[in-house]
DNA sequence: ACTCTGCGTAGAGGA
């Protein structure tokens, strides 16, 4: 197992020996430590290591047999398992292993995947297409539903099986039986007898009987391992060992039994599955052996893992965590995407393997120059697979490949799932993320297929602490663990009530059996992971009409097409409809609904702030439907979907919403497929015409893993606040239209990239502005109805060139209503009057010294002024709900909210500028928190344009700010702000203090 | 140098 050649050891040679934050290192059993050196000594390799942060004390750790071929580097956390004398480990041949990244959980798949080949592995957790596998796999999966049903209910008659295997074709979620032949299936595989006195030992003379199902599709977290996976079944069992002639009493052991349903092949990979199996279930039972059970022939193999089978597991497991962790690589201060291991060479494995397409590309698009000769089977194999692109389109797929690796890197220091299990549940209550010594209480409630409600109050050892301040939320996403540690990722789901001294939730399994043990409850971030991201790259650059088109638009950008007349693509019944319809809007909306009608590619709909977006997708998509055609209506957020739904809804135009119902805006639900299928379906036709019946599908671009997509192509597809949404997501709906329409605006915030190398090379261009490019298909939508003339003109001055217009008198002079402002004392009256719509308040002489913490920024006097002035605006008769506070930073937010717990405040909202987008408010009141002029200590948020746009667009009447003046000015952009603010005689450097 | 939304998973089997 040399998988290891390419790796260039000086990679992390230059990385400084300092432990990021985000890293947790621990002694004892689940020990994590941080390797700060590596010496390489022929046949062997020493760790300079330690488990603790500060890198002090060090132990030492030899590697041998072996094992010094573990692609293992500076600052790598590893784990280790077998004995250490007073700090030095031994690992080799007989004894020890070496856990390589244990955090990062490797499912059994993958593991044993990687045997036949390293890379397709690599690829396969890169990559995982989403084209609902083979009516192989899906019988597979209903065999093993069946199986384990039957299991559960101890009956295997025919009777029982043949109405289980109905059951299942029912229940079947998200119809996936549209894609196959449900009624070519074939059951008689699990035929009694051959499936339940389970008793053959082939290998030594103990016999194994099956006594007892402990579980089915048990879920398990192995942080000791670096392992996950699900289990089939969990056997209890009989074993009896005859020794000696003298018979021993039998022994009670609980295994994992891994179920086949194909052909039995005994194979490596198949024995593999159960040793892995048995590994990550040592926590739980301490397993000796596990079992494979083929149901085509009813065969049990036992399957004794010997410490070579598990070594060699776990090495291939840390070769293939290592490709995975280290995708990029640093190359003279520039990232770039790392070599994979080498592509075999045998046609015969290669044939039918899913990743032969991005194994292809990756070699072409990333490998390819550093590759010497390569031999003529892989040449072949090369073009076959990519011929049919050019070099621009392998570059366009190499660059966002490493973009989004950059990105997951990132993401997963961050997101990880190791407070879980490297934390105890009262260190991770103080984040706020957790809530632990939790008893299950009454009964489990099953609400549907996989759906259990449970009820949980803290056990009575606890702290008598409520439940209600620990920071998660009803709605959250969780994950249950025993209290000890022992059942890391027991179940995960939704958390639905919190009380004070007890919590209801939704789970996926049923934890009833558990009652009686202390559990802890975790936030769940998910493995976020890109997986969408890849999988549309990849899919861009398949050798099908689809593909072949969306790329010559968007990576060779060329020229999209118009036709020349509209009396082509209206029907003659809908003209007079549209005709109607489009006499409600103004010139450039009015603009904008022709160019899409006769676009043949796509039109950019810019939306200025305040131009009315919402209003002219939904008047968009009656048109579109009043013509009969069929609308995919798509953004990045649920709410902005709804937001359309909504006001479609109101026009009476029917849609299917697709779409998790947790995430789905109330009054949309009924829409949902969820609640569609509670009326009833039951048969394939009537699957097909929950489908298929509305011409408007609404869904995330995220969504576009749902099996409608299969089979359904849409007229349009129209992706609204697109200019949020980086390219590799924008690209996933498109896939599935004729021609699209992209609505956003690039003036304001671009696609989140937390990555700052990945940002820098251009994650954060969205699909929307690289488009931008071609204006014959971009319409400006100009015309805004939210801000009065003062507001608008800041945004004009610092974006829009006075482009944006006001659409009528009344918007431009609408002003702020105080009804008791005369009975307010105050300095600041004038500044707070309604006749100045926009008034900067300097703090500079005040002075308001900003504090930046490890949590952010804030601004301690600033958060003071605004809940002083709040205090008048509403004594003068502001309305609370009229008023937005808005800050960069969501530390001041923080310590504004806390100023403002008063009841006289309900109803006034504080968010960051951010979250603010898309939205407006009577009155705003933006704190911009900085005061500190030092150069180098300029925060990144306030130099964005785009931010800044988008504060002071969110007003309608009147729009206050606080500032130090004289520390802004360095951030070019509010500079430019207040310039224009310092001409309008719009800053007041009144003395506040006396407020 | 502080901004944060999307995602259900791990495995179904065939040459």
């Amino acid at each position: 197992m040399d998988h290891d050649e390419h790796h260039n050891p000086e990679d992390k040679c230059k990385k400084p020996c300092k432990v990021p934050d985000h890293v947790i290192l621990s002694g004892g059993i689940n020990n994590r430590y941080w390797v700060l050196d590596v010496e390489e000594r022929p046949c062997q390799k020493t760790l300079t290591i330690s488990c603790y942060k500060s890198l002090h004390p060090t132990e030492t750790c030899l590697l041998k047999d072996g094992w010094e071929m573990t692609p293992v580097f500076r600052g790598d956390v590893v784990h280790l398992e077998g004995q250490s004398d007073g700090g030095s480990w031994l690992v080799d041949n007989q004894q020890g292993f070496l856990v390589l990244l244990p955090d990062t959980l490797i499912s059994g798949t993958s593991v044993s995947s990687s045997i036949r080949c390293m890379r397709r592995a690599v690829l396969g957790d890169m990559f995982k297409s989403f084209d609902g596998g083979s009516k192989h796999m899906l019988n597979g999966t209903m065999v093993h539903e069946v199986f384990q049903r039957a299991a559960t209910a101890n009956d295997f008659s025919l009777e029982m099986l043949s109405k289980l295997a109905d059951q299942c074709i029912q229940s079947r979620t998200h119809g996936t039986v549209l894609s196959t032949e449900a009624d070519n299936m074939s059951f008689h595989e699990c035929s009694p007898g051959n499936s339940r006195s389970l008793s053959r030992d082939q290998d030594s003379s103990a016999v194994i009987t099956v006594t007892e199902l402990a579980d089915i599709e048990e879920n398990v977290w192995s942080p000791r391992f670096g392992l996950k996976g699900k289990i089939d079944v969990t056997a209890q069992v009989q074993i009896q060992r005859p020794r000696n002639g003298s018979h021993r009493s039998p022994e009670q052991k609980t295994l994992p039994l891994e179920l086949k349903t194909g052909r039995e092949s005994n194979s490596i990979e198949h024995r593999s599955q159960v040793i892995l199996y048995t590994l990550m279930s040592m926590e739980r039972y301490n397993p000796e052996a596990g079992l494979l059970l083929y149901l085509k022939t009813g065969n049990l193999h036992p399957v004794v893992a010997s410490h070579m089978d598990r070594r060699e597991l776990l090495k291939l497991r840390n070769t293939l965590v290592h490709y995975i962790h280290n995708c990029v690589a640093k190359e003279a201060e520039q990232s770039c995407l790392s070599r994979l291991p080498d592509i075999l060479t045998n046609r015969q494995t290669c044939q039918y393997c899913p990743q032969r397409t991005n194994c292809a590309l990756y070699e072409r698009a990333v490998e390819s120059n550093s590759v010497g000769v390569s031999e003529d089977v892989v040449h072949d194999f090369l073009q076959q697979e990519t011929g049919h692109l050019t070099p621009m389109h392998l570059s366009y797929f190499s660059k966002w490949l490493l973009l989004c690796c950059l990105e997951a890197t990132t993401m997963e220091a961050k997101n990880g799932r190791r407070h879980v299990w490297l934390q105890t549940a009262a260190e991770s209550e103080k984040n706020g993320s957790c809530m632990g010594n939790l008893q299950l209480i009454g009964p489990v409630n099953v609400q549907s297929e996989g759906v259990f409600l449970h009820r949980f109050q803290r056990g009575s050892s606890a702290p008598q602490q409520g439940l209600m301040n620990s920071g998660l939320a009803s709605r959250d996403r969780i994950v249950i663990s025993d209290q000890e540690g022992r059942l890391v990722g027991l179940a995960t789901g939704y958390l639905c009530e919190v009380s004070r001294d007890s919590i209801s939730c939704t789970l996926d399994r049923d934890l009833s059996k558990f009652s009686g043990l202390l559990f802890r409850l975790d936030a769940d971030e998910g493995v976020v992971g890109l997986s969408t991201h890849f999988t549309n790259l990849s899919r861009l650059m398949e050798n099908c009409q689809d593909s072949d088109r969306l790329r010559e638009l968007v990576v060779d950008l060329r020229v999209p097409e118009f036709i020349d007349s509209l009396s082509s693509v209206l029907p003659r019944e809908a003209k007079d409809t549209v005709a109607v319809i489009l006499k409600g809007l103004n010139k450039p909306q009015r603009q904008a609904m022709k160019r899409v009608l006769l676009s043949k590619d796509y039109t950019l709909i810019v939306g200025m702030p305040g131009t009315g977006k919402t209003t002219t997708i939904c008047t968009l998509v009656r048109i579109l439907h009043a013509c009969g055609f069929s609308v995919l209506l798509t953004s990045y957020t649920h709410s902005a979907v709804d937001n359309i739904l909504l006001k479609l809804k109101r026009f009476r135009v029917g849609f299917l919403r697709l779409g998790q119902g947790q995430k789905v805006h109330p009054d949309i639900l009924p829409y949902t497929e969820e609640s569609i299928r509670k009326k009833g379906v039951h048969t394939l036709s009537q699957l097909q015409q929950l489908y298929n019946k509305e011409l408007v599908v609404g869904t995330t671009c995220m969504g576009i893993k749902h099996p409608i997509f299969t089979r359904r192509r849409f007229d349009f597809c129209i992706i609204d606040e697109a200019s949020q949404i980086s390219q590799p997501i924008c690209l996933g709906p498109l896939f599935y239209a004729k021609r699209f329409v992209l609505v956003g605006d690039h003036q304001q915030l671009p696609p989140i990239v937390q990555n700052k190398e990945a940002r820098s090379r251009g994650m954060d261009e969205s699909l929307f502005k690289r488009l931008e490019l071609h204006s014959e298909a971009v319409v400006q939508l100009n015309v805004q109805y939210r801000m009065n003339r003062q507001i608008m003109s800041l945004s004009n001055s610092l974006m829009y060139e006075g482009r944006l217009e006001c659409g009528s008198d009344r918007t431009a002079s609408a002003l702020l209503t105080l009804p008791f402002l005369h009975s307010v004392q105050s300095e600041l009256k004038a500044s707070l009057s309604p006749s100045n719509p926009v008034c900067f308040l300097d703090c500079s002489m005040v002075p308001a010294q900003e504090s930046v913490e490890q949590g952010g920024v804030s601004n301690r006097t600033e958060a003071d002024l605004i809940h002083k002035l709040l205090l008048l605006l509403i004594k003068a008769g502001c309305k609370p709900s009229d008023v937005g506070v808005i800050a960069p930073y969501r530390l001041q937010l923080k310590s504004i909210s806390a100023l403002l717990q008063a009841s006289a405040f309900d109803g006034v909202e504080v968010n960051t500028v951010d979250r603010y987008q898309g939205r407006d408010k009577s009155l705003i009141i933006l704190s911009f928190v900085r005061s500190t002029a030092e150069e180098g200590k300029l925060g990144e948020l306030l130099k964005d344009w785009r931010r800044l746009n988008v504060a002071v667009t969110r007003a309608k009447h009147k729009l206050l700010m606080l500032g130090s003046a004289a520390t802004l000015r360095r951030y070019a952009p509010v500079e430019k702000l207040l310039n224009h603010l310092q001409k309008e005689n719009m800053i007041s450097f009144k003395n506040i203090l006396h407020l």
